[in-house]
DNA sequence: CTGAAAGCGCTTACAG
DNA sequence: CTGAAAGCGCTTACAG
């Protein structure tokens, strides 16, 4: 058995009580019993255990999070934003990852975790019903909610979609199609559309409904919109991908039937993932700065957390990332 | 305050070791109690504390998961994996991100896990004695280590090299040189140079030591040392590297430098990163199945802190994946 | 079939 | 400056 704090007591002729003070650095004993109280923790190598000292606080210091897909940069720059400011805040983090949803916010709720972060999901009714259920704050993480209790940390898709197609504009580009994510995400799906259709709008190039195909955010489905837009007969010098993946796919497709980037086709994405800085030629892209995401997030977590306060959502900058993908018609 | 077990059993009439009972599934009720339990438990949302169930238990059904670094592509599918089989399993993780290990020990150890698994990280002395003072089963990811107390989940390092460069020598290359990993790197830099200048040896083809070159793994060595290899004047067809973001790098900067892959030069990597099969032209690599050690190292873990047995270590099958980025010149 | 009680390892009023 | 006691929310012998 790992010795408790009736083990430094007894050794140290003091009460638990006194230990408990020590160790927590409240006041009532002597600079003697506590010199006597700390040497014996080391010659027994004592540990508190945090699950009885959570028990009686009623808090755990952990953060749950939730991801839909762990396994792709995106994730994983966020989640280390996070952790990297939790663990600063003395708050550990359980990961939650797929789409167990429903089983893991019960998991949560057991273990009593004193906040939840969201990330990328959509926060449906059911959901919203659970966490009310917990009774602990949340935050939501590159998506949006209805809810005024749950503040958001993210890019501003519409406007960040729209800078993308205005840089095209700006390099020359009149002919722009797009590859957007899925039809219907009402987060990255839908805002990103408009503001690619307000950009061409706000520069008086007619939006034509064959420029624009739907793909799911993946690699694999930039390689089949690229085809379905080759195919499709649309005519376009550039192209402005949701995401880095598809952009990534298309430029992949686009090689393979011989044309070369960006001299016969532009491409810009959107996240900048490190894979974008990894392809030839490197993809200009929209950068979102996903570490510093994850740790506005906890730092918001944490901070509702402490003062019972409801926290303001934040909008990050984003910014575009000029590399070798896009071509000046200037 | 959210119910707890007393609120259940004093709506329910019964006593607190009835409904502990029912909701564990053991006997000692009957059937009409069991539903009026059920019932009060539905109308009153209980949902037990696992907290205090862990308190007296001494188990918290938690693992924790330790990563130098969690922001690539490696990391991430094997905690994907971790997780899945643990959630499955009945296990939550806790996730440690970075190089505050002794921190991190002492706060799993607090925190009273279960279980610990350790990821790309060299066990040091001290690192195991936290470890043994925790006394809980350890499981080593991607590492080794001279304890037998501690089991590993790996690919064989230095065979996987043999065979990439045995794949260039059979693809007719005679000439090849080597971006190994860091130079005293014990898990993946030592024996990966091993394995390659085993598979020259064995092929009678001598070994010259301008042909190797350190990076550290990283995409920016690779960059690096293409540019070393290149200008130190060492002659040679083709590249194995250590890892593919090395091996990316060495592809975009030997691009840069007007060299056609794989017509000029045939580049093998190491990891098999989704990242490999998005670059153009897609990179040939050393499979890891990095989702499977991650179930695996997770499956070793749980069997271990089940029977409190030692588990053996697994060596896991690589293999080649033949892509684009090695010609043949037979 | 059921309950009273002790205990898991802490913390915090309260009393002295 | 210090300790005895109650309590956090569970589980499990033990007794009936």
């Amino acid at each position: 058995m790992n010795p408790t704090i009736r083990d430094v007591a007894k050794r140290a002729n003091v009460s638990v009580a006194t230990v408990s003070r020590i160790l927590n650095g409240l006041d009532g004993y002597s600079d003697e019993t506590k010199q006597r109280v700390l040497q014996t923790i080391d010659e027994i190598g004592y540990q508190p255990n945090a699950i009885a000292r959570s028990l009686y606080n009623k808090r755990t210091q952990t953060i749950g999070v939730l991801f839909p897909n762990l396994t792709n940069d995106f994730s994983s720059a966020i989640i280390s934003g996070i952790e990297d400011y939790a663990n600063d805040h003395d708050y550990s983090i359980l990961v939650c990852n797929g789409m167990r949803t429903r089983r893991y916010l019960q998991l949560l709720r057991e273990k009593q975790v004193d906040g939840v972060i969201f990330c990328s999901y959509l926060l449906t009714e059911e959901y919203k019903q659970a966490l009310d259920a917990m009774k602990v704050p949340v935050i939501l993480v590159a998506s949006i909610s209805d809810y005024a209790s749950i503040p958001y940390v993210k890019v501003d898709d519409k406007r960040a979609a729209y800078d993308a197609t205005a840089y095209l504009i700006r390099k020359g580009h009149r002919e722009i199609a797009m590859i957007a994510g899925n039809e219907d995400d009402p987060i990255a799906g839908i805002p990103r559309v408009e503001g690619y259709k307000k950009a061409l709008f706000e520069h008086g190039i007619p939006y034509g409904e064959e420029k624009i195909v739907y793909g799911d955010f993946s690699f694999e489905s930039g390689l089949i919109a690229m085809d379905a837009l080759l195919n499709g007969g649309a005519s376009f010098t550039a192209i402005f991908a949701a995401s880095d993946e598809m952009a990534i796919g298309a430029l992949n497709r686009a090689t393979e039937r011989g044309m070369r980037i960006p001299d016969d086709l532009s491409i810009i994405g959107y996240d900048n993932l490190r894979v974008s800085n990894m392809v030839v030629p490197s993809l200009t892209t929209v950068n979102q700065p996903l570490c510093d995401i994850g740790i506005t997030a906890a730092e918001k977590l944490i901070h509702m957390m402490k003062n019972g306060r409801l926290a303001e959502s934040t909008i990050m900058e984003h910014s575009i990332v000029e590399r070798q993908t896009v071509k000046s018609l200037c």
